[in-house]
DNA sequence: TTTTCTCCTTGACTATCGTCAAGAAAGTTT
DNA sequence: AAACTTTCTTGACGATAGTCAAGGAGAAAA
């Protein structure tokens, strides 16, 4: 998919957020480059469909990516993944259960997908990555407790000012449909808080 | 504050817990039995108050805690920790910044209790703890991961039936105040719930 | 340009929630 | 036992959310 002098380029987000955790070495460079694969996904594809068993590692170079439950028939969406963010349904991806979630492009994506197997053989041969995989995981599990602070301390109104402070960009980006569901309302509410808050 | 005998038993549930992930050695059990202290914590105190640094890590042996939120002058109450659970708040203990949330005890609680420089010395000199916090920090987030789910896929009705068959010893042993926080709405709004769901 | 599709808004109605206030019920203390 | 405190419930009312249905705005396709 890409020719010898592209790939690097291509990768350069991934090293840049793993460099500001932990300089990689070039060997542990060119062992990604080897075995990590950059893939382009169109929207409105899955990265992974609720109910089957997760077997990549996606780090998002361009584009956004939902993270969504499926309930009766629907899809309810709980987060958005944009650029310099990892994703991995942590749960399915580690015990190979299937996953109550699933992740959909919302946009023409670009993103490293790194294997379950190259995973393990990256953690088992340099160390390095137990403090990167490590810190990543722990970003990520300190954003959920913020995530459920908003639903336990704000109402659904304070959640979309806060949103709107939080991450102005997702406005743009992203629509109000997908949006409600982050903010745990109907489409149709989040309306009406839009119109609320314009109204002062 | 144990004698000789005493400490080793008092910790064993914490022994039990790790060696269900990696087994100990006897270096390393001595190592936490020497460092890591056993402390008796009262009814109503607080192990850690929002605002302020978190200075340890913390294992439930025998009793419960709940995680709050301040709001307003109030604390609303966003998840509990009953024995055998892991307590921390990463984003204070690691950055040393301060928490957003804090702990109290809801019973008279012991736990063992684990500081900054001896967590980080162990770290240092046992690799497999590595594995250990990486293990029991990834189910932390697989939990908030769910939790989140609960919130946007679950009406505060349905969140209350899930609570029953997911934690019915919650039901008796935590006020439905504390547990009203956790469901997202107001003490009156779960009497409410209790009182519609007891009528079918 | 016209049609079509997607996205967003609005209306009407019902259900549920938050708030303030008062009162039971249960458990403690004196 | 009586007084007190804490916990839980209930009532009344206004605000907000969910649902179903319809309609409008804008972008993409014909």
């Amino acid at each position: 998919m890409f020719g010898d002098m592209e790939a690097p380029q291509a990768m350069a987000p991934l090293f840049d957020y793993l460099n500001a955790i932990a300089e990689l070495s070039q060997e542990e460079r060119d062992y990604l480059l080897a075995h990590a694969e950059v893939i382009e996904v169109a929207k409105g594809e899955y990265l992974l469909e609720a109910e089957k068993c997760s077997k990549d590692f996606y780090f998002v170079i361009q584009g956004a990516v939902r993270m969504y439950y499926p309930v009766e028939g629907e899809e309810k969406t709980a987060f958005f993944y944009l650029e310099n963010s990892f994703i991995s349904s942590y749960e399915s991806f580690l015990k190979q259960t299937p996953a109550r979630h699933g992740f959909q492009c919302l946009e023409n994506c670009r993103l490293v997908a790194i294997s379950r197997a190259v995973t393990f053989e990256i953690l088992d041969r340099f160390p390095k990555f137990d403090l990167l995989t490590w810190s990543i995981q722990t970003e990520e599990l300190i954003m959920y407790q913020n995530l459920v602070a908003t639903f336990i301390t704000l109402s659904p109104e304070q959640r979309y000012l806060h949103l709107l402070q939080e991450h102005p960009d997702w406005l743009q980006r992203i629509n109000l449909h997908h949006l409600a569901g982050y903010l745990g309302v109907t489409p149709e509410t989040l309306s009406r808080i839009r119109h609320r808050v314009a109204l002062r």
